[in-house]
DNA sequence: AACGCTAATCTAAACGTTTCGATCGTGTCA
DNA sequence: TGACACGATCGAAACGTTTAGATTAGCGTT
């Protein structure tokens, strides 16, 4: 801007008055200087911007996995609501691990994002404490978080759940496996509940041997079905708490030499989308990842906008039951269409 | 830091000899410094650190669409690698659109980005006007760029499609459909050479009408298929050069009522998770996009380490075609067998 | 002609670091 | 004891902006 200011014989702060656009210029000096911005080819230097101005227009997002393709819908939609907006987005990915997402967001912090969208990970005591005294704003995504008080969107989990396993009830079937993520985030705690509740409505006993705990991957999934259905009195239908975990569990199945739905039914959190068009065609809970993410994205732009006042506010979305193929009906079923 | 050297009594420069070690400073120093850090909860200043130090260690990362499962993996591989290296990730999509990465490019310059690792798409001549006046490194991934000469990693993807085609071919078939995105980036170029090489090599004609191009979506690659389809005289395979496109293909198989791959066979580029579970489990075209994004990582982090006057690198990595049960031999190969 | 008002422009401080060169003790050696 | 080197510390400039406040010129009023 200085060589700018000199090749228009102008000061640096008529330079920058002309382009902010915060005092008029006169219209030759404005065009001497456009003519030198040309010339030298001349780019603000927005780090320095940002140094003086307190503002990077850059945000923060961390998310588990983006492979998971639930995040990787998410990403997308955030991305493009704050490309839009005209600010960047740095993308981290905590890998499901504690100590990797705090670091991450003090990378984050360090770098002065101007806010940050986090679906985070494990206690939130410490996540409480970075986030306190960094001054930012923080939108919680998909996982609410006991101890941060602060804008929220999430999925009724419990609710979503509830409905699925209640369909496969009123399949008639009984014995139900459940295959869920450590349940110290709250979706998987939700789901579970959800689960719970659904059984005990219908007036099932929850047999534990039939709830199965992995780490989110498909490996997980896979070792968790195995051994059920290893078991002598196998559960007549398996739902899987995430996506990645299912394509284990119908990797059991198969291995296993059975099939779905013949066999076993299936069903599981999160739709994809390829669920319409491969056989077994699954089941699935499907969640509206564009609003989700648009809701996210809204929230925190308008905390960006100045509006750091406002009381938190916390959104909850509904999930939709997908229905296909993977689901079959039991004997029990036809009793009761008889009936 | 002001603060901090206020409160421990000391300068500026010794707070920041001692946090960066540039020189040593006495322990009783130290130990004040150190207090008073914890005291006040000092966090160093990023961005005036850039400012001085003319570097952000941060990158910028363009993709295409980060929801095709190639991308995301890259992604997810190379964001991986520079979080180990302590860099941070600016990630932007382009959606395929020439001017929206111009712009996504120019926002990542303008936040002095240490380095670029750019999925192009279009004509190359303003990414290279872009590229060359701002002095970052830039490494080229998934496609060439004519004009800009840098490094680069990319797939043999002629020979990689050839190899497909060619294993349809050996299958008995002899009209083979082929959906492809538009042909001006490489990678789509090359495939479609892929093809043609194939046919030629096999001695067959080459169709005009069995050559489909799409916008890379779902829907294109949906049409193209009806359009195929419904004609008189059907292939009898469909080989998709992308992978959302093939969605597409399966869906338009299914709603004209035939059926992959008793009626049609069908292969596509990019493999993907859940092909080895669900039916019919396709055979695809497998990159190496561990491979790819750690190789585009090391490259950039290469020259970020000061190697800037090497000669370009161009790393050609090869795929693998994953035989699945998406494509059924047709007559003539138990005629050639039984020759 | 003196005055005040407005619009255009400029000067200089500030943002929070890093770093060069200067300063100041202290100990060593001749 | 004086010269000297060395280690520790500091002062101040610099990075490239923004912006408050000062300055200047032009113009209409009285």
């Amino acid at each position: 801007m200085l060589h700018v200011a000199e090749a228009a014989r102008v000061s640096v702060a008529t330079v920058s008055a002309l382009i902010n656009g915060t005092a008029t210029v006169s219209p030759e000096l404005s065009q001497r200087i456009e003519q030198a911005i040309r010339d030298i080819g001349y780019k603000r230097n927005a780090i320095a911007r940002s140094l003086k101005m307190g503002t990077t227009r850059t945000i923060g997002l961390t998310v588990p996995h983006i492979t998971n393709p639930f995040f990787t819908d998410v990403v997308s939609v955030i991305q493009q609501a704050f490309d839009r907006a005209g600010y960047a987005v740095m993308l981290c990915c905590t890998d499901e691990d504690l100590n990797t997402q705090d670091d991450q967001i003090r990378l984050l912090l360090d770098r002065m994002v101007d806010g940050l969208i986090v679906a985070r990970v494990g206690d939130g005591a410490i996540l409480k404490g970075i986030v306190d005294d960094a001054n930012v704003p923080v939108v919680l995504l998909d996982r609410i978080c006991e101890g941060v008080d602060t804008d929220t969107v999430v999925l009724d989990n419990q609710r979503a759940v509830f409905d699925a396993i209640t369909y496969l009830i009123n399949l008639g079937h009984r014995r139900i496996g459940y295959i869920t993520g450590t349940s110290d985030i709250s979706p998987m705690h939700d789901r579970m509940a959800g689960y719970r509740e659904a059984l005990h409505a219908a007036g099932l006993p929850i047999a534990e041997e039939l709830i199965r705990f992995g780490n989110f991957h498909e490996i997980d999934g896979y070792n968790a079905t195995m051994q059920m259905l290893s078991s002598h009195d196998r559960p007549s239908a398996i739902f899987s708490a995430n996506n990645p975990m299912v394509i284990g569990t119908m990797k059991a199945i198969r291995d296993i030499g059975l099939s779905c739905p013949e066999d076993i039914s299936v069903a599981c959190f999160d739709d994809f989308p390829w669920s319409d068009v491969f056989q077994p065609q699954l089941t699935t809970v499907a969640q509206p990842v564009q609003a989700i993410g648009e809701q996210a994205a809204n929230l925190l732009l308008d905390r960006l906008a100045g509006n750091r006042d406002a009381p938190p506010r916390k959104l909850v979305l509904k999930g939709r039951l997908m229905i296909r193929n993977s689901c079959r009906p039991l004997g029990a079923m036809a009793q009761s269409v008889s009936a």
